[in-house]
RNA sequence: CGGGGCGUGGCGCAGCCUGGUAGCGCACUUGCAUGGGGUGCAAGGGGUCCCGAGUUCGAAUCCCGGCGCCCCGACCA
């Protein structure tokens, strides 16, 4: 180490919040050169090549073939994919010297789908897996907690090829697995969680989150069987149909000031009218009503209404998974004015509906369930109307899974309780189908000579964020603990002391690990005090921390466990064989 | 893009309100001491005080304009 291109910092960089930020920079994996962007030092290069390594071993053990495109891509591909525009600014964009168009790859599935169709032609050549570990490029709005979410990072991209939907059902299954060895290989707990495919269109999907309190992305599980779904995919268990007829008549009553739920609630229950029965009402027996406005890609734009229980908030994300590839904007006073009939605190369902003379598009909550009735508004400024009932009173245009996911929402599979939590995506598969195929032409000749759309598989693993996944899951206030398949060392030994003899007996020790096959990472700096040595053992996180020191002339070397920080003494001849075996 | 905060040696910060030639801790260099938990003493090197324009005899400090960065949110395979 008195050798090592390294500088551990005592105080935390003031622009670091994230444990795994805070701790790659302060041990001296990682420096920041601009915003979303780092330079990997000696030990955090070591540490990004391992999890690339472990990634590669991965996907060629499950028969994928690696390829290698470059970063910097011409326009036209993304041009005949849309995505040069549908990207926007999140792409990073350039010129060369004659002004022609070329971007840094947020992404390759046109770079690959090309390739293949310039190689491949006939059903016989698939189906075939390729990948590439790429540094990729994306402009993001906020680059943020480091090395999680750079502008800059390493992505193993993968993709699949069949001509049949079995074919893509079995590539997707192949690498499935592949990525189940692949974390658990690097020692990452992660959950698979149904996942919406987003701005990549396609069907099945599914993401490996790493909980962690950090996460961008929330997911649930079940409590009791193994479901597990981000909130965006999460779907809502509708209660039983109830009999329209059987519920009494809708009521209007004069509800002044209420244009909130809770305004509502609390009036219903001392209107006279309201809870003449002895009623208690609560938020979740109001409908409330939420316009947005959607806009499509053509550039038109049509309000949505969503109908969801008073109790729950529409989730931006899960309405945006849900209407995608539209997008949501919010209704503008200006919006309002084209549309009368939508009284701002007061809008209800009664004159909703593409079948309504409105024709506004209207979505509801699976709990609006038909026959439900509802306390909502009546349309009319400072009135609600109740016993309004679905089905009866007002006619859906469909259900839509909009409403707030909340710890405790039964389990669509079985029932029991879901648990909210936070996870990183460090890896998201899914089933793409035709549409790149399609717009970029990939066909193959089939048994019958008949030329058909290939459909592909696309599938990702964020390999420089899994670094950072993994800092976020295993560290304590001293720094990090590195699991040993990705550790930029097997043992690190420390030796204290002035005695030149201690530093000969650790450095023939380091020499005899090295020779044994172990990594040695090995602190021979004279002028650092015991403490200093210790401090940045524990910083640097090798799981194994072997001391060379006082005990020496009892003919002893101290073994310690990071994690744990279990220590046992072992005579010095021993010592190559016990460190081999706890390195195992 | 909305909200908040911050730009002063490599890092973390004080100084700014109340203008007077730039300071502390860490790191670095040298020496002596120390040697099992960020050790002690002493001596050093290193700064366009984000940029520009202004007020002033004099600006890190006051005024105006700009730029950059970080955090929260929006956004994001």
């Amino acid at each position: 180490m008195s050798t090592l291109f390294l500088r551990t910092l005592r105080d935390d960089p003031a622009d670091a919040e994230v444990p795994s930020h805070r701790l790659l920079v302060r041990a001296g994996y990682v420096r920041r050169v601009a915003p979303g962007v780092f330079t990997w030092l000696p030990l955090g290069y070591i540490v990004l090549r391992n999890v690339e390594e472990i990634v590669r071993k991965q996907m060629v053990n499950a028969g994928f073939q690696e390829v290698h495109f470059p970063a910097l891509l011409p326009r036209e591909p993304y041009e005949a994919t849309g995505r040069w525009d549908e990207y926007g600014p999140t792409l990073f964009r350039l010129q060369d010297r004659k002004e022609a168009d070329f971007l840094l790859g947020p992404t390759h599935e046109e770079m690959f789908t090309l390739l293949v169709k310039s190689e491949y032609s006939s059903y016989k050549d698939l189906p075939v897996s390729l990948f590439q570990i790429q540094t990729k490029y994306r402009d993001e709005a906020r680059p943020r907690a480091g090395i999680l979410r750079g502008r800059e990072f390493v992505m193993k991209d993968s993709y699949s090829f069949d001509y049949t939907d079995g074919g893509l059902v079995e590539s997707y299954g192949k690498h499935r697995d592949a990525y189940i060895k692949t974390f658990n290989e690097l020692g990452l707990s992660y959950v698979i969680c149904s996942a919406t495919s987003g701005a990549m269109g396609g069907s099945a999907s599914e993401e490996f989150l790493a909980p962690c309190e950090n996460g961008e992305d929330t997911f649930v599980r079940c409590t009791a069987c193994d479901y597990a779904a981000n909130v965006e995919a999460v779907t809502t268990t509708p209660g039983p149909v109830a009999d329209a007829d059987a519920q009494q008549a809708a009521v209007v009553v004069s509800t002044p000031d209420c244009s909130t739920i809770d305004d509502l609630v609390k009036f219903a229950n001392s209107d006279a009218t309201l809870s003449s029965d002895g009623r208690v009402w609560k938020a979740e027996d109001t409908l409330k009503n939420v316009v947005v406005m959607l806009e499509f890609a053509d550039g038109t734009s049509a309000p949505l209404i969503i109908g969801v229980p008073g109790d729950r908030a529409v989730d931006e994300k899960r309405l945006e998974a849900a209407v995608a590839p539209a997008a949501v904007r919010a209704f503008e006073p200006a919006d309002f004015k084209e549309h009368p009939e939508l009284v701002p605190g007061y809008i209800g369902p009664q004159v909703l509906g593409e079948k309504s003379p409105s024709g506004i598009r209207y979505l509801v909550d699976p709990r609006v369930v038909p026959g439900s009735a509802w306390l909502t508004g009546a349309n009319v400024s400072d009135q609600h109307a109740f016993n309004v009932v679905a089905g009866r009173d007002f006619e859906p245009d469909g259900t839509i899974e909009a409403a707030e996911v909340r710890e405790g929402d039964p389990c669509p599979n079985c029932g029991a309780p879901l648990t909210l939590a936070r996870g990183i995506e460090i890896g998201h598969i899914f089933q793409l189908g035709r549409k790149y195929a399609e717009a970029l032409d990939l066909k193959v000749l089939d048994e019958n000579g008949k030329r058909v759309v290939v459909t592909m598989g696309s599938y990702g693993i964020g390999v420089s964020r899994a670094v950072a996944a993994v800092a976020e899951q295993s560290h304590d206030d001293k720094g990090l603990i590195w699991p040993r398949a990705i550790s930029p060392a097997d043992v690190h030994i420390v030796a204290t002391s002035k005695d030149d003899a201690v530093y000969a007996a650790a450095g023939s020790l380091a020499e005899d690990l090295e020779t044994a096959g172990l990594r040695v990472l090995y602190d021979d700096r004279r002028a650092a005090s015991p403490g200093v040595k210790f401090k940045d053992a524990e910083l640097i996180g090798v799981p194994t921390i072997v001391v060379v020191g006082r005990g020496l002339v009892d003919g002893v070397i101290e073994i310690k466990d990071r994690a744990t920080d279990e220590r046992r003494e072992v005579p010095v001849g021993e010592a190559v064989s016990v460190i081999l075996e706890v390195c195992s």
